[in-house]
DNA sequence: TTAAAATGTAACTAAGTAGTTAGTTGCAAA
DNA sequence: TTTGCAACTAACTACTTAGTTACATTTTAA
């Protein structure tokens, strides 16, 4: 907090363009930076109504001010926050690379990525739930925004494409909608981690019984696709 | 708003016990029923930081101090709220009688069942995603309450041991475990309906897709239990 | 009839809370 | 050294909100 920032020595030197500056138009993306990553830890952490823009500057060492200077009000800023984070999941899912693998192994990886996935980033699932309460209200005004679908899909209709045609998949599974049963065995489990236990007895935050679920739900998968 | 409230013709009439009376005893415990039903609707709808106790007040038509009378605080409120809102699940569930079907016919019952309850009743999946948001801060404190668990694992425990003597169902299914595979199918769908199709451009909200959806998780979780 | 208890209300208060404003700082070009 | 400007800041404003208080009305019981 507050580390005086690597001094750039430019006392010498007199005219340099771009580098060296210690309060340029560069410090100012990086104020940018810190702010909507704060913003998704406070939206995260306390839902909309909950977020509070002083606690967001004390934790992106940013006057509250600049705030309102970068991102124009409360709304906006969770817009953003929402944005970036669809934006780091797409990045993650990109490198995924299923189609290099044979099918059942695919599906597999698909599986244990989205399991960890979740357990990894609780803040995604946090942020869905919150844009989900608010009905869906900011996603809405994005709908056109390109980047914001997710690449998943592209992947793994080639999978069950490759599927098919090696006689191992059966026909016609349509590709979203096969992610959709893949994530809700996941989603409901891990976002409920807090009163599930209380419910049902079960203790679904442990590794082992998230292990247990990933082996069951990956027999149940693949089963339900066999030819 | 504000509309005058019926006034109850009291003047000629000296003492009439239950009837015609505009403040009696009695007519408390119908106001904290106000109260509770309007809090259930608020923290669905605005989240615990987003509720407003003007609004509960309001919406139950009882004054704003009466709220604290009879419940102390906005979190004991959200508390008693949380509370009756599983208390109703629950009697939703005693009187499923799945005992009384056939092994698949019972499964088949109690997968319409959840999917049907949570488009019913998306207030309860509204007040889970908040509890969840916050932690399980509050159904923590009630872990001991009795009532809370939910009646179903009791009579999918029965189901599924009959289906096994009857040598329908493999052996050693955990009815828990299942129960939260099946609660997972529809709960990841209709509590992110608002996002979904736009990242995957599904329209889980339509009754054809739910429909659909329905079906093939039958097929896939009646598979998953065969012998 | 009357006093106490129960039920209800309007007005108020203290502590936030988003957003604004007027001014400061550090740096680079002239 | 001066000037211009982007980045930044402290203090403030207008408003909201949970929770309180003082008081009014009605019921119950002696």
């Amino acid at each position: 907090m507050t580390e005086p920032m690597i001094e750039p020595v430019n006392k010498n030197k007199k005219k340099i363009k771009k580098k060296v500056v210690k309060r340029a138009a560069g410090n100012a993306e990086q104020t940018k930076k810190n702010i909507l990553s704060a913003a998704m830890h406070e939206f995260a952490e306390y839902g909309d109504s909950g977020a509070r823009i002083d606690r967001i500057a004390a934790r992106a060492n940013a006057n509250k001010s600049l705030i309102f200077r970068y991102f124009s009000n409360k709304e906006a800023l969770y817009a953003s926050a929402l944005k970036e984070a669809y934006r780091q999941i797409r990045m993650g899912e990109e490198q995924l690379e299923l189609e290099q693998l044979e099918p059942y192994e695919a599906i597999r990886k698909l599986m244990r990525f989205t399991m960890e996935h979740y357990l990894k980033s609780p803040w995604f699932l946090r942020l869905l739930a919150t844009e989900n309460l608010r009905r869906g209200q900011t996603i809405e005004t994005m709908r056109d925004i390109a980047g914001l679908q997710s690449p998943l899909i592209t992947q793994l209709t080639k999978v069950l494409k490759r599927g098919e045609e090696m006689g191992l998949f059966r026909e016609n599974v349509n590709p979203s909608n096969l992610y959709i049963i893949i994530a809700s065995l996941f989603y409901f489990p891990i976002s409920n981690v807090y009163t599930l236990p209380v419910v049902f007895g079960v203790d679904v935050g442990s590794s082992e019984w998230l292990e247990q679920h990933l082996r069951s739900s990956e027999r149940m998968i693949l089963a339900h696709l066999k030819k």
